[in-house]
DNA sequence: TTGTCGATTACGAAATTGTTAAGAACTAAG
DNA sequence: CTTAGTTCTTAACAATTTCGTAATCGACAA
């Protein structure tokens, strides 16, 4: 199975529209459900745990602003993203919604391709912060925590260890010379001798205890999983 | 003088709209500079460093569209917000602004109410790590209070190191740069020496006896539970 | 065997942070 | 406006950690 983009929970009356954007955004690679008013709606949010909820406002039992302002007031939800879907195009209810702690607003009627590229666009911003680590199985390289979490133990690196150590594994495989290394980690005004390069690499080899960093000999390194 | 909620640069070739957005988005608090086209918007963008761009498509000297792209390119922006303002409400160019990496979109005319909504809105988004409470085992961190509860036992910081803890805590793990501490603790333009930070960080350490705070040698601090 | 290149080790230099205390800058109360 | 009490910043020095080097060892190939 493909791996989906995140779980967006739509909620809206009419079942057209049900219809409609959750065959575009499963078209698009999201993970989708729906609900048909809010009580639904919180159920749901319960059990599906979206990235995402699209909000119809005006809704039978309970409508999408009431809804809101129940999902916002429980801190579990604070992650998750609030767009208000609606026909009530005018400044007032728009203005209202954002108020309330949604994030976004799209009018009805929906157009489908506006409607992919807004979700797409507040999914980058939760994902943006993930981009900075770089994962692999047992091992974690987190450039913003500047932490490598290895066997789920986490392992702290000084700087320069930390950064080579990043570089190698930002592109596993691809062998890196030591003259980009030096220019890379080090600057390239900086001169250091040759034997440094090696004994930051053993320094890591032995913090890690697995061998992560591969010599190639008479070349540089190179990092494999 | 009052603190502001953020900083804003407009961008925008038409005098009139540069006015009326300054004067809106300053009367609700922002501390707002403007740009009249692409290439300024960047120049200002380096010194001013605003939290968010309002930034209009239709410009001469590099139209809005090029200077997000330009903007996206370096990855010192990437906690800024950029949001488009622009005459052209057809779907289509607000399609490709979303797709360039803007965060949000609001059409001309502009009606003021919403587009302070939509800024608050917007920065709802950047500052909500930092509301209210953050809670772990043990520890309790009030913004509002300015207390921090160890224990059960409310321990009173000033200010300074209130901030600092609540910073470092806001995103647990993380790293915080020395820069990045004295910019959101001290602010860009205050001078602070070397030792500050350390001096500070060693008071919280010893208000609560247990060491959230960890070093991170050259790099910075971090919080940990 | 010998030469080359990387690995390892230990040590001193350099860089960074910790600690302390003093006084400057602020605040709140009178 | 003064005073008393905090809070903030600085500076000097101590402690610690990191960094780079040199010397030596080991593997491998010619």
């Amino acid at each position: 199975m493909e791996k989906k983009l995140g779980k967006v929970l739509v909620v809206d009356d009419e079942k057209d529209i049900l219809q409609i954007v959750k065959y575009n955004l499963e078209l698009h690679g999201y993970d989708v459900q729906t609900a048909e008013n809010g009580v639904d709606a919180i159920d749901k949010n319960k059990s599906f745990k979206p990235d995402l909820i699209l909000l119809d406002i005006m809704m039978p039992h309970k409508d999408g602003i009431q809804t809101c302002i129940e999902l916002r007031a429980n801190p579990e939800n604070d992650n998750t993203l609030i767009i208000f879907l609606t026909a009530l195009s005018d400044e007032r209810s728009e203005i209202r919604g954002l108020e309330l702690g949604a994030d976004d607003y799209i009018a009805k009627p929906i157009k489908p391709k506006l409607l992919v590229s807004r979700i797409h666009s507040a999914f980058r911003r939760i994902i943006k912060d993930d981009s900075k680590t770089i994962i692999f199985p047992n091992l974690e390289i987190n450039r913003e925590k500047f932490m490598v979490k290895h066997n789920s133990v986490e392992v702290a690196l000084p700087r320069k260890e930390f950064e080579l150590f990043a570089l190698l594994a930002s592109k596993p495989g691809r062998v890196f010379l030591r003259n980009e290394i030096l220019e890379k980690v080090w600057g390239n005004d900086v001169i250091v001798g040759d034997r440094t390069i090696d004994v930051h690499v053993r320094k890591i080899r032995q913090k890690l205890n697995v061998d992560y960093i591969q010599t190639v000999k008479g070349v540089g390194y190179k990092f494999e999983i």
